[in-house]
DNA sequence: TATGAATGAGCATTCATTCAT
DNA sequence: TATGAATGAATGCTCATTCAT
């Protein structure tokens, strides 16, 4: 048990130093997060980073993974509802949409690594194939159910995920934007498309 | 004419470093691409570059700026075209999908650039803005034409584009792929949706 | 008092760094006395000199301001004293030839500062000028104790300043010169000028 | 002649250069005068200047020398006068003072030669010390003659030069300031010093 | 002879990383 | 374990100098 106590500890140092990077990212983006800052955010010597994470790649890379992870788990809960297409996807933006809603700082970071320098962006690929792979599969599966048309299904989910980001990034520069009515277009215009004269 | 042959001279330097700024960023990403990365890839001096360009800044903006302006050029001309919502839809992302299939170089840099680092990104922001909001006062006409339903043009145009590029983005990593078969389905997606059931 | 030992060697750098700094300068004059050769001459990093001066500007200012500030305190204090015209002079004369006499590469700080290049001369002209104010303010009780002509005591005051520091230089390429030597005559020649026929 | 003809332009090339680097460094001290500055002032390209010049040190060195032999000569045509102390000491001062208001840009090069970096003041020194061995010498005969105290010539006269220069430079930043003014106050202070009850 | 585009060593400054404490 | 002073490689930029024209 004294182990485990000492796993806590150094648990509990990790996510304090991890929230501290995720903060300074999203103030200054990612190139612009200092060690230096994210010591100092994080109220411990700028030594002590270096005993929790082995440099600032690994350091940032495991701050930014923490937001992917946690947007995909709850994704994947949504998806793995198994409901009807339109249900889905409105389920999917909702929870998307209010996932950086909640918390907007979460959002800037989220926004750094989308727009992450070339090399950063390339190390989180792996995390967001693997979410596109999930809402491919769903995609799949609705076609099967001939609820979907036979479109590439990773190509529709790529475009989905992409557009949809760009709406919450905008997002981020409005206020007081009702969720539910982005919720509402973006579900629309993707099952039924901008032609007028077919019901929603 | 001596005039003349100088002013070639000094625009085939300009192009060359700007051409070897298009490549280090494409490689490293705005934030990454260093003057002497630039100047050894255009096979120049360090201080040569600052004969053509006034400083970092000013050489990175314009060697990042000629392939939104040659784009935005080519994107221009068909939204002027006042064509019906489905072709200019699809002329348009033909175009864009073809600008990239001719010169994949061009597409890194527009990607990295697209991914930039915020501040860099911010810089370019007007550049980007520029096209959106040509393409959203398009799709306020073709609303007004009563060819669209009453969604909002500038988000509409705002999940287009970053839908398409992401697509574009996407290309880049296959080959051989036909680039007819996704000007197609995106145009279909988008004018008539997910939705099985409606005539293409 | 853990305190004061971090204090105490934050201090015995910042003196290293400032002496090393000085002995650069007395070497290379101000505009030559870069970052690297500081750095070399103290036996640190270049790095480590931002760690105790702003900045180039900051350091420099320090380094040539410590000069001035001592000497300033030790004339002030003769000035201070109010003795007769006669007293205060050879005891001027004799506190500014002794302070470079005791400390020979300070002198030659100084002289790099009265030759520093304009731009850095200018920054120092405050200091000296304070002394020169205090100097003229001497001269200017005098005159109206009835102890000197009316001459312009600022005019005064920058003359024999001026001279002096000619001498104190030329006694930098000498060696073994009687100071006392040096200040008999200066006084003599400030009080009864050089025409013959008058008692010192 | 053809010979000639060339050494004339050749001479006329020197000279036009030079000049323009003493603007320069009149307007920019010596240490910020760039060649590229110098060539611009003489509408002639930077390449041109090392044809008549080995290198920077060079055409400084000889742009600054100029001023002194000029200055030199006239002094030295004072001197030569064999006048009596008070004569020759007025118009020494006469005419140093008069020749650099005759001429304030003259001037600042002087100034900036005097505070010129430590490197640079040390090549004038040469100079600059054959016009103190003339006042020297002077100062010698004066006190065989009986007409000066037996103070050491060579300081007397680095004191009084040095002391003028001073008011010199002062009088640069003042304007309208009457020269005999202040040639009256140091010839007299020279000559009788401070102490009150002299006749002038 | 004259040019000025090109060079590259040098500068001040920053910051990820190390290590003696 | 935690520190933070020290490091030095790397950055953007300047400018004296060279050399093909």
């Amino acid at each position: 048990m004294a182990e485990s106590k000492a796993a806590l500890v150094e648990h509990y140092r990790r996510d304090t130093i991890q929230g501290a990077a995720q903060r300074v990212i999203a103030r200054h983006g990612l190139a612009g997060a200092s060690m230096s800052a994210i010591a100092e955010e994080a109220g411990v010597a700028k030594g002590t980073l270096y005993l929790y994470f082995k440099d600032r790649d690994d350091l940032l890379d495991r701050a930014a993974g923490r937001i992917f992870d946690d947007l995909l788990h709850r994704l994947g809960g949504v998806l793995a509802g198994k409901r009807p297409l339109r249900e889905s996807l409105r389920e999917l933006v909702r929870t998307k949409l209010g996932f950086f809603d909640e918390n907007q700082e979460f959002l800037r970071v989220y926004v750094a690594l989308r727009l992450g320098g070339a090399e950063e962006a390339r190390r989180h690929r792996p995390r967001y194939a693997r979410y596109l792979e999930m809402l491919t599969e769903y995609l799949a599966a609705a076609a099967r159910r001939g609820e979907m048309k036979a479109f590439d299904p990773a190509r529709v989910a790529l475009f989905f995920a992409e557009g949809t980001s760009a709406i919450l990034q905008r997002r981020l520069e409005e206020t007081g934007r009702p969720r539910e009515e982005d919720v509402q277009w973006i579900v629309d215009l993707l099952l039924n498309g901008l032609c007028p004269g077919r019901r929603s």
